[in-house]
DNA sequence: CAATAAAGTGCAGTAAGTTGCACATTTCTC
DNA sequence: GAGAAATGTGCAACTTACTGCACTTTATTG
């Protein structure tokens, strides 16, 4: 799962829940600038922001090992 | 799951495979003490230096819907 | 299709992550 | 338990992410 893979399963989420970008960036405080950044796969955020949004969105993430089955 | 849980998973996946940090450090292309502030769950890390550890440790991570069941 | 809302971009200042160094502490190994 | 290897810490420089602003582009709605 890469940056870009991210940025669209937030998106998908965002839209799902309908609510904009802005009022996203507003709940979950940080800049609006910084999740358009996200949701584009163009940024590089920090844990704690990725984990702010996907918590906001009712999202969580899991590390895995990975198999070969 | 926060920074320390994944600290965790990162320091025993290492282990499992028997290296140091130093080495895993070197493998990953990332600074010692960054692997070390990770690992400690005191590092703030971006997702990219997330991504280049997890992926040389054979680890990968998903995003899931957080579900009441 | 005109008006409005939503989404996206370039830029520059601010905040924060990354790194190596020198050193301290903990953990192996004999 | 001495010596060595591995792990961890404070610090300062260097790099990069974060943010708001002003503006452009792309939906959406009447």
């Amino acid at each position: 799962m890469n940056k870009f893979e991210i940025g669209n399963e937030i998106k998908q989420r965002r839209k799902f829940l309908k609510i904009t970008q802005q009022e996203l960036s507003e709940i979950v405080g940080i800049g609006l600038r910084s999740l358009i950044d996200i949701e584009s796969g163009k940024g590089n955020p920090t844990i704690d922001q990725l984990q702010k949004v996907l918590s906001a969105l009712g999202l969580t993430f899991e590390i895995k090992v990975i198999s070969n089955g």
